[in-house]
DNA sequence: ATGAATTAATCCGCATTGGGGAAAAATTGG
DNA sequence: CCAATTTTTCCCCAATGCGGATTAATTCAT
């Protein structure tokens, strides 16, 4: 365990104070004493540290409360958006979304890429996404050197504190460094995340779980992910890694193990269609896959619905286990498949209804959402920007020189 | 989030301290200062604090380095084992255990009564159990009045924060507000805790996981229990819950949902027989069936071993999707259960094998450990050991009066 | 306009904490 | 008995947060 001393309590307080400001929006120093149930005095160093190191500024309007109020009016404090920019990634198999945001998590630019990446080498894949990151930053008017900080999300199983990317989809080779491998193209300090982990954060900042510090996010995409966020934060397993739900058994055959991702994979739903598999093959690779699931399953094509109310019916189980698991308030459930419609919702919904325990049934309530790919490049964004919150900045440490 | 002050400084310092004395015995301050890295200073004043506040002791005998060396000899800190008395009790369906430790967590007197609660009335139950405190305190020596707290383990979903027992197997009442009950009838401050959660930390005190500060313990009684160890807390869901794994869903059926506690839970392994499931009654009752069950498996009932095979596997494939969610480097599998024998666990291990992702194949090893009724409760008075641990002592706050 | 009332933010002094270096304490070896 | 050595404590410093007094900036009443 770490040592206590007076420069963690600062950064405690530091980052209590900051995430205080970026959550409520431009606030005044009594608010944030009151929210964060320091002193006033305490606040206000703070604050003046802050305003020295040129991560918030004042602004003397918009004091909301009661307008014809007495006194000395209050000064609003807010976020410097351009105290840090970061840029934040999701890769896919068939696409790469780039955002560039600056220090509130706020989109600057943003660039999609429908490339397929899948099965790709590692430097081809490398370079692309080196091509991504460099054109965005250029779109949002700013150069390399501006950037402070860069996240990539990945689908897979990402070790976040190593930055390894321990077996993902998108790549044939399994413990790949990848953070380092871009931190030495790019020359700015670059962490991986698993995009599952990414998304959930995009949730917590500006999303549908803004109002809780304690929730569980499902993805589904070509690979199934969680992310669980507890007391505010990411909870990674005990080595830092993130969860691979596809991997969850859900039941076993006769001879083999049926997992998650075999019954609500994307492969899974679309691949193994009565055909052979072709139906889909050109649509898949372009990553139209789902939008053409839609319109099939609209004209009423048995195969799909089927499939379709299979996967749905998988992952309402899934659900139920981890709710059992965690006991979150809320699971926001997310991904390109949720736009199968609602004969794969309903029988998710059904499913889930059927296998929650009754004891816990009131607990967590079931969100769903479907996000754009921006956000989830966002969520990325926003994983860095949570450790340049953290980070010790300028005036920690010995007394500021003056 | 709490405020960080010089309080909360000295309350995490004092319990580093004071967990690196529990866990390394008899220590010289120099030790302590290199194992927190904490100044030698600061140890010295927190120490001296202890001391003052008859928390721990010196002893001027086993300096276990070299014997002829130079310099001021150590002065070795351990803890005082009268510093409290705290009861713990294991509360089972045909059996209650109550254990009275010192300090230390050492087991100062231990009492087994084999009473059937199940489907008792709450008083009732809350008699028996005020009956077992009193006995096990008097046994030690001791009375009531010098008991600190008491922790009282129940199987089931226990709400720890709340004292609420949301639902266990042996009360018929659900949300019975029990840790207010006991602690009104007896006097002495007494929480709640689920059993799975108190083995969990018997384990991590004085079991196989001392070596580890993240580990998951999975035990399968009557009820199947979840415990999680996070970075050397115990992982309590949002609502500060326990979990039950037997809620787990482990398959769907044409009509119904195959929960894994129709599959392992020990009603299913011996209650399900052929003969109409009198058979065990009498056993079961006693609390004897895992015992008749391991002789029967002995004789080749063929009726058990298949019993004991599918709970070996159901539980197995349970154990792979815990590993795949949390990434513990240990599983740790506790319980009446395992007495079933080699076919048993066999077929656990064997399920799990092949359940186990091979990303994460070498993350998690399983151990099995047969701990004797008296380690749950001993577990217990962990529970309530580690709120006293970090309670604020006397010495924290204004200066002592001198 | 001017002063009283009111609210916000800051300044000053205090208590507490941990850390570094010097000093004291308690040994062994010659 | 003194030097060497190692542990422990003592003294002082820097930093933190907090409470109370003070200053700043406004509205309201006259």
């Amino acid at each position: 365990m770490k040592t206590a001393d007076p420069e963690l309590m600062r950064a405690i307080n530091r980052f209590n104070v900051l995430d205080t400001i970026r959550r409520h929006g431009p606030i005044s120093r009594v608010e944030i004493s009151e929210r964060s149930e320091l002193s006033t005095t305490t606040v206000s160093a703070i604050t003046g540290a802050l305003l020295d190191d040129g991560l918030i500024l004042t602004r003397h309007e918009g004091d909301l409360r009661n307008a014809a109020s007495r006194g000395r009016p209050r000064v609003m404090l807010e976020l410097n958006p351009n105290a840090a920019r970061v840029v934040g990634a999701k890769i896919a198999a068939h696409c790469m979304v780039f955002a560039v945001t600056d220090f509130r998590g706020e989109v600057l630019s943003q660039l999609t890429l429908p490339i397929r990446v899948n099965r790709q080498s590692i430097s081809v894949i490398a370079d692309l996404i080196e091509d991504g990151v460099r054109r965005c930053v250029v779109d949002a008017g700013l150069v390399l050197g501006d950037v402070d900080s860069i996240c990539i999300g990945l689908p897979g199983v990402i070790e976040h504190r190593t930055g390894l990317v321990r077996s993902s989809p998108i790549f044939r080779e399994t413990d790949v460094d990848f953070a380092n491998e871009m931190t030495s193209r790019l020359n700015v300090p670059t962490i991986v995340e698993s995009d599952a982990h990414a998304i959930a954060l995009a949730h917590h900042w500006f999303g549908k779980a803004r109002d809780l510090d304690d929730m569980v996010l499902v993805s589904l995409e070509q690979t199934l992910g969680l992310g669980v966020l507890h007391h505010g934060q990411l909870f990674r397993g005990a080595g830092g890694l993130s969860h691979n739900l596809g991997d969850l058994v859900l039941g076993i055959g006769p001879q083999d193990i049926v997992r998650l991702s075999a019954l609500a994979g994307e492969n899974a739903i679309l691949g193994n269609q009565p055909d052979g598999g072709g139906r889909f093959a050109e649509a898949m690779r372009l990553g139209r896959g789902m939008a053409m699931a839609q319109t099939l399953i609209a004209a009423d094509d048995n195969t799909l619905l089927a499939a379709a109310t299979r996967a749905g019916e998988a992952v309402g189980l899934a659900v139920a286990n981890i709710v059992t698991l965690f006991g979150p308030p809320r699971v926001i459930i997310v991904g390109s498949s949720l736009s199968l419609g609602p004969v794969f919702l309903d029988s998710l919904r059904d499913a889930y209804r059927r296998a929650i325990p009754s004891s816990i049934q009131a607990v967590a309530e079931l969100v769903f959402d479907e996000s754009a790919d921006e956000t989830w490049a966002q969520g990325a964004a926003v994983v860095a920007l949570c450790e340049l919150y953290e980070s010790p900045w300028g005036t920690t440490g010995p007394a500021p020189a003056l």
